[in-house]
RNA sequence: GGCCCCAUCGUCUAGUCUGGCCUAGGACACCAGGUUUUCAUCCUGGCAACAGGGGUUCAAAUCCCCUUGGGGUCACCA
């Protein structure tokens, strides 16, 4: 098959919702052989569903690709030589290619309406029978068709399907997949209303754009006999196919709202970072060796090769996605991390203000201590609330912590000692709390919890010393004195 | 139900095409230790899989067949 051609592949998504997550990790497979093989990766919008189309969808379809890092060559606001990209545009194209296949006998009309046909299948199912759909109206004579045509009778165009012949392809992730034209009925390739249906358009398309790969999702497998006969009544050369197994959800089924989010849009606003997101995808189905689960963009491109996808579906485990996405924002400079949380904050009511030098380092300060600490942007806010606003109010072991009989005593020797320092924070903290504790005969944990609890109202959390840092002299002792009597 | 696809730890996977190096490797999750004033990070260790049955072969996770199980698809949606 048309293996020598240069390396044309495309990503189709139709406008009519969110981009899912099989779709970008399509998408990224598609991208990652083109740049793998010096190719051309395209982007064709299959708009044909009027109903359901919308400009907001595509637009934010292709700020997910980008935000993914997936670029293309050809496409919406990239231009090209094959356009237009957007198949609602294509109108012309598709009436031509209509006309040949009814002069060339390859498409004929059937009068059958949908209800009828619908009506059927219902029979057929009452009776547990198989149905498909019973060419008859090949046999409408010439001069019938076209009167009933001329009266005004509707009309779909259906593709007329070769009897005993074999269709097979050479999946580059399947091997050898043969289908009987016997199991594909005459699928309507255009509608009563004159509209080229998806599996018409879709061939039509890929010829016309040259497509040299069809990477597509599993489901797409069962119809490509029928766009592989388009090929063959057109005369063109056929794609070769690579059909990626389904992405699937904790129930090992295709991956579906039921079981959790399934647009890439979600997890954006959940706060995963991009390189996160792709590194993941990229390891869904696919893997570079038995070690590297962490790599980039470049690491996968090199490595990328159609034989390697699996063939089998790949549960969608968010385990694994927060690692590796913990695994990134730790790797993360400080200034990096500061300036991609920061719309997190702010979403929470924090930092709604100008960001100068001064905030912009406080801010880089606080990154810093919880760096080690967060897998996701968006759970900063809440982690750091204490940073923001008033200490919340402690509970559980924290509060135990703050009630403990010697708590009183220990918090206000601490503030003391800590008031009399000369440098904010003060070098040592060990140095001035070990002293207080052995004064009054407790070990330095049951200075330090009751400490922590009442400067943060909580247990856990960065170390003390950047604690200090970050409140500062006079909220650091305010908050220390405050939760004395608070609990006496 | 017809047709098509698939089958290694709970999960993602390496190994399968080109049988022996596999007493099946890595990672996530989980469990147990260690480092750390806490939590987290980090380090060490542990648990855990070739769906079943037949072949072929000196040798099978790897090749063949059957069974079972799972999935996809059966629109004038894409």
């Amino acid at each position: 098959m048309a293996s020598h051609r240069p390396v044309r592949v495309r990503f189709a998504p139709s406008p009519t919702g969110m981009l899912h997550l099989g779709g970008a990790r399509t998408a990224l497979f598609n991208w990652a052989f083109a740049r793998r093989e010096g190719g051309t990766f395209l982007l064709r919008v299959e708009d044909t569903d009027t109903e359901r189309n919308s400009e907001e969808s595509l637009r934010s379809i292709l700020d997910c690709l980008r935000w993914l890092g997936l670029d293309w060559d050809e496409g919406p606001e990239a231009g090209g030589d094959v356009g237009p990209y957007f198949q609602s545009e294509r109108g012309e194209f598709y009436a031509q290619s209509i006309a040949r296949g009814v002069e060339e006998g390859w498409l004929y009309r059937c009068f059958a309406t949908a209800e009828d046909l619908e009506q059927q299948r219902e029979h057929a199912r009452a009776a547990k029978k198989n149905w498909r759909f019973d060419p008859t109206s090949r046999g409408l004579s010439q001069e019938d068709s076209d009167a009933r045509a001329a009266a005004g009778d509707s009309f779909v165009l259906r593709f007329r399907v070769p009897d005993h012949e074999e269709i097979g392809i050479d999946d580059h992730i399947r091997g050898r997949v043969v289908f009987q034209s016997e199991e594909v009925e005459d699928w309507v390739a255009v509608r009563s209303d004159g509209n080229p249906t998806y599996n018409f358009v879709c061939a039509l398309d890929d010829a016309a754009m040259s497509i040299s790969h069809v990477i597509r999702g599993e489901e797409h497998l069962v119809n490509t006999p029928k766009q592989i006969l388009v090929y063959r009544a057109l005369g063109e050369p056929e794609p070769s196919y690579a059909h990626v197994p389904l992405i699937l959800g904790q129930d090992g089924k295709k991956l579906s709202k039921r079981t959790g989010d399934t647009a890439l849009g979600d997890y954006i606003a959940k706060g995963y970072l991009p390189q996160a997101m792709f590194n993941f995808l990229g390891l869904l189905g696919f893997s570079i060796d038995d070690a590297t689960d962490v790599f980039t963009p470049e690491e996968l491109i090199a490595a990328f090769d159609l034989k390697r996808i699996n063939k089998s579906g790949a549960i969608f485990d968010q385990d694994r996605l927060h690692w590796i996405c913990g695994e990134y924002l730790r790797s993360m400079s400080v200034r990096d991390l500061a300036q991609a949380v920061l719309p997190h904050l702010q979403q929470a009511g924090f930092l709604n203000c100008a960001m100068d030098s001064a905030k912009t380092a406080w801010l880089e300060q606080l990154v810093a201590a919880f760096q080690p600490r967060l897998t996701l942007l968006s759970e900063l806010p809440a982690q750091a609330a204490a940073f923001f606003g008033e200490v919340p109010t402690p509970e559980g072991k924290a509060a135990k912590a703050l009630a403990a009989e010697q708590a009183p005593v220990l918090l206000s020797a601490v503030a003391d000692a800590l008031e009399g320092a000369n440098d904010w924070p003060p070098q040592d903290v060990m140095a001035i709390a070990k002293p207080i504790a052995e004064a009054q005969g407790v070990g330095l944990g049951k200075l330090m919890q009751p400490m922590r609890v009442a400067l943060t109202g909580s247990l856990g959390g960065p170390e003390l010393k950047d604690i200090l840092a970050l409140l500062g002299r006079e909220q650091s002792l305010a908050r220390l004195r405050s939760a004395v009597p608070k609990v006496s």
